[in-house]
DNA sequence: TTGAAAGCGCTAACAC
DNA sequence: GTGTTAGCGCTTTCAA
């Protein structure tokens, strides 16, 4: 009988003889729907599965907002695909094909090519596309980030408010669409506090602690080194404090860095941040699918969560006086 | 032309004419293969897709065994499906029967319901499962875990060594199989050493920082407070620090944790642990369960992945002389 | 309340 | 080299 499907799915009209004769048979069979095949001719088309990427799965902020997106579509019932990104435009297209090819519901994505005009034909197929973290280029869509120029800005009003004059920026790679907005954040801000930028060291390309460690040493070796420092990502941070252990100078050269680090209130000083709230961006943009999946066709929507600054030290050590 | 099969799947015997066609129209129209519909009358059955479960997407040891597997399973074309156990057995069940509604092609599995004989259909059927972390119970299946024991028994060894004799074990849930074996290791090896363990403190229990947090504080309110402690997991191991800095005993007791803590080299003192390799585990099992997709049949294998004592200073330090 | 027939998008097997 | 036919496990539609 195909009235199984009706059983298995408690759709209505059927005996309650029939329903436990097929019970009975499908724990016997051991049996499990499959899901896919069901897919094929089902009318909503839905694959109840969600494809996600980001940076990479073993990095804390990404971790959050898997954990947070696992959250939402787990009460959907929805299960989802993770892949890493590694900043590489090749995997990015990789990872989304993978993800098309298996029919995923929606797409929740952090991105590196310049332009994601790759994703139009998908887009007006009707599958939802939310960005995560870095916004769109070349095509329009949800996205959910935070706000990197304002964070920055926010960071570097501190440090100027601390009566730093002489700043310094470390920051990741400019083609990376967050860091060219932290660094905007730095250099507006200090604009607007009337410091010259000219002559303010600003150091991109730094990708991982070694190279911020390195960076952050070639620093010092100059006639007249930053009091202050704002490193604009993670790892970076970690690699400045490095460098300033090293230089012996963690206690007198104020540090804040965008984006928290694990066990920061931990070290000595104390890591002031900007941070972000990666849960919040991995519940929004998962809400963010799911509405859109539920019929919301309003124009594209960009989502932005706060960031706060968090003083824990290192952010208040006031500029050196020298002789 | 059904011929379309044949060039999509790069098949030989295709006229170059036919190919070019048949690759315009496919751009055109921004085809994508359904992997699901075709797995479906496929010969092998391979939806080359693998489920992932972890303790939680969010913690650092899930997110290198996570990326590991990632790695080894983008070599074979795998996606691989991620969710989080919480130690929550109903999670667990509903996270397999998820993923094998979705008919993924091996299972990476960390437990935590008393016996995996639920899992005995599914391995008669002959999807692989790799148990990762934890040993499976009521059914017999390869599993990568590192040696708790005997990772736990080389802490102990370490204090010890280091001239401790008033010993103290924070550890989780007994509940949790790893958890039993580190205790079983600190205790046997106070055992081979002669040191009499009633009157040990063996606090059991604990799955988060605050918990181990007000545990410590409690160790301490006693009139013989322990001159070394061992930490038998993760954040147990912070909310230890934690701890110890409010009592201002973190220069006076010996602490040594298992399992990594991040920035552990950062803090003061730097933080001793007996480290697992999770990237190793996270390999091992991704490789098995290829193995095992490439038709290896032999017996199911343990791997076990070795762990490794990082010296930073808590460990190192001497017991405190009393008068 | 139940079942039979068709078809989802693809691949297998076998013609032509 | 290319096309045809059948069928994977399910849901849809419609008839009984």
């Amino acid at each position: 009988m195909k009235t199984v499907s009706r059983v298995i799915n408690g759709e209505p009209n059927v005996s309650a003889a029939t329903i436990a004769k097929v019970m009975a048979a499908a724990r016997t069979l051991d049996y499990q729907p499959d899901l896919h095949a069901g897919n094929l001719r089902r009318a909503d088309g839905r694959t109840r599965t969600l494809g996600l990427l980001v940076g990479s799965v073993d990095n804390p902020f990404a971790g959050a907002v898997h954990r947070a997106v696992e959250d939402v579509a787990l009460q959907h019932g929805v299960a989802v695909f993770a892949s890493s990104l590694d900043d590489d435009p090749d995997r990015e297209q990789e990872s989304v094909d993978a993800f098309l090819r298996r029919r995923v519901d929606g797409l929740i994505l952090t991105t590196v090519t310049e332009s994601q005009a790759y994703l139009a034909p998908e887009l007006r197929r009707g599958t939802p596309v939310v960005f995560v973290d870095r916004e769109p280029a070349g095509i329009t869509s949800d996205a959910v980030v935070s706000d990197n120029a304002d964070g920055a800005a926010l960071a570097t009003r501190h440090l100027l408010e601390g009566g730093h004059r002489r700043l310094a920026y470390l920051g990741d790679r400019p083609v990376i669409q967050t860091a060219r907005e932290r660094r905007r954040g730095f250099l507006e801000e200090l604009g607007r506090a009337g410091v010259a930028t000219r002559g303010v060291p600003v150091v991109d390309g730094l990708h991982d602690e070694e190279s911020a460690r390195a960076a952050t040493i070639a620093l010092f070796d100059s006639p007249n080194p930053p009091t202050a420092i704002f490193s604009a990502q993670n790892l970076v941070t970690i690699g400045v404090i490095r460098a300033l252990r090293e230089l012996g100078r963690h206690h007198d050269t104020a540090l804040v860095g965008f984006d928290d680090v694990p066990l920061g209130d931990l070290l000595d000083p104390g890591v002031t941040v900007v941070a972000q709230d990666p849960q919040g961006i991995g519940r929004a943009a998962a809400e963010r699918v799911f509405a859109r999946l539920d019929g919301d066709h309003s124009p594209p929507v960009r989502t932005i969560v706060p960031t706060r600054l968090i003083e824990r030290g290192s952010g208040e050590i006031p500029p050196r006086r020298e002789g």
